[in-house]
RNA sequence: GCAUCGGUGGCGGAGUGGUCAAUCGCAACAGACUGUAAAUCUGUCGGGCAUAGCCCUACGAAGGUUCGAAUCCUUCCCGGUGCA
């Protein structure tokens, strides 16, 4: 019995998009969805009731740095991720799989998610199987990979910690969010095939480790959970007590690069194997993107849900859509925010730009919708603010670009329901790519 | 008035005979950012052009010393400080 319930309400004609529901302990999530991140427990710079209001159904938030800090237990005794950060609705947190990458074979180099130059791949090399004192100063790097587990040096004090599919399993458990992801190894598109292959098929074991991990400590929770019941504990403890029995929901996440022969493996081996649902994982050149999505996705069965990690972008989310997918989760909203630019009908704006000193335009005209926070502000004034370093600049365009987001998925989904998603996308797509 | 320290690119501030169109910071301008190592990072930043190079004008002003001066000397102008 999983924790949580999709259900399909309508198909899109001609593609793959469907409009669902995503029912979990905390809520029902209406897809597809922008999953606003909370990497530390908090969007940053938007407050979880303002968040709420954009729209955001659901957040999530990172294994990784919470372990670092403040701690799972500290979030655990707060009575989970939810209650520690002040959101009522549905959470998921990330399984620390990405900081295998963007701490290791990315640490110190220009590949993310995303890479725009063509991309050299490397002659097949040996790799670092145990794990030494130097290895990571010498590979400049914060994390290493072996078939166990990942050895990470905290980026934040520089000491040395480890994560294997248990770890993090047993973390995210402790975490209590609604969805969580299974340890994976997301790996660098400049990785020959040779490894692409190999990481896959560790990510495959990883999988089913965290699988069978969350399954047995399931099962403990639960019994644990009825016993305390039973001796009738207070009613906090009986509230936190529930949240147990309803228990959490565990995605399982494909892999395999930019081939499309191993992402369909991938895709077929991840939804073997039983999970509540399923994340794609990796990181692309653009091009890559579609087709290895598009392969995956052909493999995968149509009653889980499906989401799309770290994607993205208004153009790449709606391409996501049409290719089936179900959840979308990115930081370029509030990042791209914070740092002052703002999504616009017609394309990304850097406020910081010379022109827009004086431009008097409403940021709400720019938007999707008339208004995502219910006071109106110019695009001077916002050009003044980010220009000056004050933070409500950052706040002010998080907030924006965030419910930007939200608007074109609700947006979305409305045409998937109405039959008309394939005009919706296009419209979209020819203002803001001009 | 005397003494003393100082006047460098939009600002602050290095440099004290050649490798200086001049370190660096700020501002400005442009760009990047896709499961957050990120309120961050990158590039440009005297003028012109055929822009991995070349030319011109420049370190308060004017003279001078020197093969060569932002750097040394003289005078002047301006500012800080001290003493009258």
């Amino acid at each position: 019995m999983s924790a949580i319930q999709f259900k399909i309400e309508k198909r899109a004609p001609g593609c793959r998009a469907r409009a669902g529901t995503l029912t979990t302990p905390h809520g029902v999530i209406q897809t597809p969805a922008f999953v606003p991140v909370g990497t530390k427990a908090n969007v940053k710079g938007i407050l979880p009731d303002a968040l709420g209001k954009l729209g955001a159904q659901v957040v999530l938030a990172n294994t990784y740095h919470l372990y670092l800090q403040p701690g799972e237990k500290i979030v655990q005794d707060a009575g989970g991720l939810g209650k520690f950060m002040g959101w009522e609705g549905p959470t998921m947190t990330d399984s620390g799989g990405f900081q295998v990458f963007s701490l290791g074979a990315a640490f110190g180099k220009t590949i993310s998610k995303f890479t725009k130059e063509d991309l050299e791949v490397s002659p097949p090399s040996e790799k670092p199987v145990i794990y030494d004192e130097d290895v990571a100063s010498q590979h400049g790097q914060l994390a290493v990979i072996d078939d166990e587990g990942v050895t990470f040096t905290s980026h934040l004090d520089g000491s040395l910690h480890r994560f294997t599919p248990e770890r993090s399993v047993e973390i995210q458990h402790a975490l209590g969010a609604d969805i969580f992801f299974a340890f994976d190894e997301c790996t660098s598109p400049t990785e020959p095939y040779e490894y692409q292959k190999e990481a896959m098929d560790r990510t495959h074991r990883w999988a089913k480790r965290s699988l069978d991990y969350h399954r047995r400590l399931e099962y403990e929770e639960k019994k644990q959970a009825r016993t305390l019941l039973l001796a009738s504990a207070s009613g906090h403890a009986q509230s936190a007590m529930r949240d147990v029995v309803s228990g959490q929901a565990i995605f399982g996440i494909v892999q395999g690069g930019r081939h499309e022969d191993l992402r369909k493996e991938s895709a077929r081996e991840i939804a073997s194997l039983g999970f509540d649902g399923i994340g794609i994982g990796g990181s692309f050149s653009k091009e890559d993107m579609r087709s290895a999505l598009a392969a995956a996705v052909g493999e995968l069965p149509e009653e889980l849900p499906r989401h799309f990690l770290g994607i993205g972008e208004p153009g790449d989310i709606l391409e996501g859509i049409a290719n089936g997918m179900d959840l979308f989760d990115c930081v370029a909203a509030t990042r791209i925010g914070r740092h002052g630019s703002i999504y616009t009908r017609h394309g990304i704006a850097h406020l910081k730009g010379e022109k827009y000193r004086t431009d008097f335009t409403l940021l709400s005209d720019v938007g999707l919708t008339k208004s995502h926070m219910g006071v109106e502000f110019t695009l001077a004034y916002m050009a003044h603010l980010v220009r000056s370093g004050e933070m409500l600049g950052s706040v002010i365009c998080s907030m924006h670009n965030v419910g930007f987001i939200l608007n074109l998925v609700a947006g979305a989904r409305e045409a998937i329901l109405n039959g008309r998603f394939d005009d919706y996308r296009a419209d979209f797509i020819r203002d803001y790519y001009i």
